[in-house]
DNA sequence: TAGATTATAAACACCC
DNA sequence: TGGGTGTTTATAATCT
């Protein structure tokens, strides 16, 4: 085959030069002193291409049509009996003269170095060019038409042994067509490569190849498979094997410029490598295709790779007689091509898909990979889900809510670029960096611990808000409430088993567990459970924090004991609870900055907007359903909370709790009358209303059914 | 800068 | 007597 194959080259080279004569070789001189000379002057070299290329184009036609006068009664090749049209060989990239595409004039437009003489040259230039096209392509059907004809009258005569001394003839002829039309893409490589050279022209490197650019944008895939299927005819041997490449050429270099070196669309292929082989000899091509034929995509192993054949070949020669005999262009082969291209274009489909899964994933890991980055303070633990999910909620938060809370003229649009700002991943629940504290992160159950995250354990006690750096309030009352979250189940269940620093002062967790117990009360030891049984983190260093328990219990004048039949019980006083963080909230300004600056370790999100999502069970600290905040919801929650905070301030201005936060406001549901006998409790007995039914609201109101224990204290 | 809040640690007392 | 419980104090960090 390399022998045919060399001597096909070296015949049409022959063809070319005895059909061409001196035209050729005087466009070849004429280039060849333009590349000599180095930079060509563009007004005289594009004119002088566009001539030569015109004239070469007119030069193959009448080479053409002088070389089908003797084919007058050729018969149709009996293998193509089906395909009674017989074709010419020829790439459809062949039949596409070079132009300029719109997208190279509007480039070179948009460089500005074209003087007013060179853009009408260019023009002219293009339109000489598209003439031409149009000259060939009209050229082209008319030959076909022809040949067609031909074959009509052949299929009449029936004369066998003419066959295929005609066929030869016409293939000779195709390929002489084939080589002018390959010349004239040289040409207008090396015109494009001009342009390039003087900067009339860039290519980016990863831009489609010019020839192939223009030859999808010159003609629509229907035309191409339109002209491939009329390309496909009848053919001597070789010929089958070039028309095979030619036919997955015709398939792949529309999409991919990665062509492979081919037999008779070596030049087009090279013309593909960006401009820059395009000045190649034919005997480079020769051992190319010596290359070629030695990887042969449809050959390895001694097997006929070609698409559910697998037939044993010896070697090359006999692959290629298989090839040419069992893989003809018929009907079959067409059809498995097509089949093939299916398969192709589902697998770059496919590749596409996954690929764009790969970059979503990776920007995603690369994302949550340099979170902690961002944030100043050491992150301990983290879960993967709960970062991600905090990032595609604080990012569509930050536009809804921002809209929102601009629609309610709450906050400016400077304090809500700053809330956005905070409400970055920054925010991320941190597990505390006491060194005293249980900072052994076990990678238990479902939580994935970043293993970054555990080196970045600091010695530093930080704030809670450093610590835990989640969106939550300081405010005891909101932390509760967020573990009050009808979803916090979720959230339970990441604490059980991800050994976790709980976001929440041991105040809260304590008064959370009093009032998870159905009598809302526990002793200490069922306080002490609570707390191991509701988190891992709680699971060690028990003396620390039980010894911190009884300090906050002690402590705090919220939790009263009260002596029990059973012993001491450990009760919540909800009204010392919300008065622990005496803050002035109001419809004043001050409202708004403790909204946006929140408390110690409040979220860049504002309380209101915490409660917001707590009332809208937002999951903050979900592993799975974070990402998904009903926007909408969100803003009717926002807006009724944020009135709700509005009216409960005013209704209760002169309430004792003056510092109760927006989420004290919403969450304290019941109307509780209880002597409070604590030693600080000066005030009168304390009425707490509020008309907002939070998910609390059932609670605390069993809460208020409990009866009073009036021995408190 | 002072005060408040919280965490941590420790000491101490009381009771079973 | 030891452990559990409860109280108090001290200290540090952080925020208002």
């Amino acid at each position: 085959m390399m022998q045919e194959s060399g001597t096909e080259t070296k015949s049409n080279d022959s063809v070319i030069q005895n059909g061409a004569g001196p035209d050729n070789h005087l466009l070849e001189c004429t280039l060849r002193e333009s590349r000599s000379n180095g930079e060509t002057p563009l007004e005289v070299g594009a004119v002088e291409l566009a001539h030569l290329q015109q004239q070469q184009a007119l030069q193959a036609a009448r080479q053409l049509l002088i070389n089908q006068q003797p084919f007058s009664g050729i018969k149709a090749n009996k293998r193509n009996d089906k395909h009674p049209s017989l074709q010419v060989p020829v790439s459809v990239a062949m039949m596409t003269p070079q132009v300029i595409t719109p997208q190279q004039m509007q480039q070179i437009l948009q460089q500005q170095v074209l003087t007013p003489q060179q853009l009408q040259v260019l023009l002219q230039q293009q339109q000489a060019l598209m003439l031409q096209q149009q000259q060939l392509q009209e050229f082209y059907k008319k030959q076909q038409e022809q040949l067609q004809l031909q074959l009509l009258q052949q299929q009449h005569a029936g004369k066998q042994p003419k066959e295929q001394q005609q066929q030869q003839q016409v293939a000779t002829q195709q390929l002489a067509f084939q080589q002018q039309l390959l010349q004239m893409q040289q040409l207008q490589q090396q015109h494009l490569l001009t342009l390039q050279r003087q900067g009339l022209l860039s290519i980016q490197p990863g831009q489609p190849t010019l020839p192939l650019q223009s030859l999808a944008q010159g003609m629509i895939p229907a035309e191409l498979q339109q002209l491939w299927k009329e390309v496909t005819g009848s053919h001597t041997a070789d010929d089958v094997v070039c028309n095979n490449h030619s036919t997955l050429d015709l398939s792949t270099t529309c999409v991919s410029s990665t062509a492979q070196p081919k037999t008779s669309l070596l030049l087009n292929s090279q013309a593909s490598t960006n401009g820059q082989a395009s000045v190649l000899t034919l005997k480079r091509e020769s051992s190319s295709h010596e290359e070629y034929t030695h990887n042969h995509p449809l050959y390895g192993h001694g097997v006929c790779k070609w698409p559910g054949c697998e037939t044993i070949c010896e070697d090359f020669p006999s692959f290629l007689k298989h090839l040419n005999s069992e893989h003809a262009l018929d009907d079959r082969s067409t059809a498995q091509c097509r089949v093939q291209m299916q398969v192709v274009q589902q697998l770059e489909l496919q590749l596409s898909k996954d690929k764009e899964r790969l970059q979503a994933m990776m920007s995603h890991l690369h994302v949550k990979s340099t979170e902690p980055k961002a944030s100043p303070q050491p992150q301990l633990c983290t879960t993967f889900g709960r970062e991600n999910g905090w990032i595609c909620y604080s990012q569509q938060l930050e536009e809804g809510i921002t809209g929102i809370l601009k629609g309610l003229n709450l906050v400016s649009s400077a304090t809500l670029s700053k809330t956005a700002s905070e409400a970055s991943p920054q925010s991320l629940p941190h597990t505390p960096t006491t060194p005293t504290a249980p900072l052994t992160p076990i990678t238990q159950g479902p939580s994935v611990i970043t293993t970054t995250s555990i080196h970045n354990v600091g010695p530093i006690r930080r704030r809670y808000s450093d610590k835990y750096n989640i969106p939550i309030s300081s405010d005891p009352m909101i932390s509760v409430d967020f573990l009050s979250l009808p979803d916090f189940a979720q959230n339970q269940e990441f604490y059980k088993n991800a050994e976790v620093r709980p976001p929440f002062t041991y105040a809260s967790l304590i008064r959370q567990g009093i009032l998870e117990s159905p009598e809302k009360q526990l002793t200490l030891n069922e306080i002490y459970n609570w707390f191991t049984r509701q988190f891992a983190y709680f699971r060690r260093n028990a003396a620390t924090w039980k010894n911190a328990v009884r300090h906050n219990l002690s402590l705090h004048k919220c939790f009263v004991r009260v002596e029990n039949v059973k012993g001491a019980v450990w009760t919540v006083d909800e009204m010392e609870f919300q008065k622990r963080r005496p803050q002035k909230i109001s419809g004043s300004p001050t409202l708004i900055k403790n909204i946006q600056t929140s408390h110690a370790y409040c979220s860049p999100l504002s309380a209101a907007l915490q409660a917001s999502m707590a009332e809208n069970s937002l999951p903050l600290y979900t592993t799975a359903s974070m990402g998904n905040p009903a926007l909408n919801s969100l803003a009717n929650a926002i807006r009724e909370d944020l009135n709700g905070v509005m009216e409960h301030t005013s209704s209760n201005g002169s309430d004792s709790s003056p510092g109760r936060s927006p989420m004290q406001g919403m969450h304290q549901v019941h109307v509780k009358e209880e002597p409070l006998d604590h030693d600080d409790n000066d005030g009168p007995l304390s009425l707490v209303t509020t008309a907002n039914h939070s998910p609390d609201f059932d609670r605390d109101r069993d809460y208020e059914d409990e009866p009073v224990n009036d021995d408190m204290e």
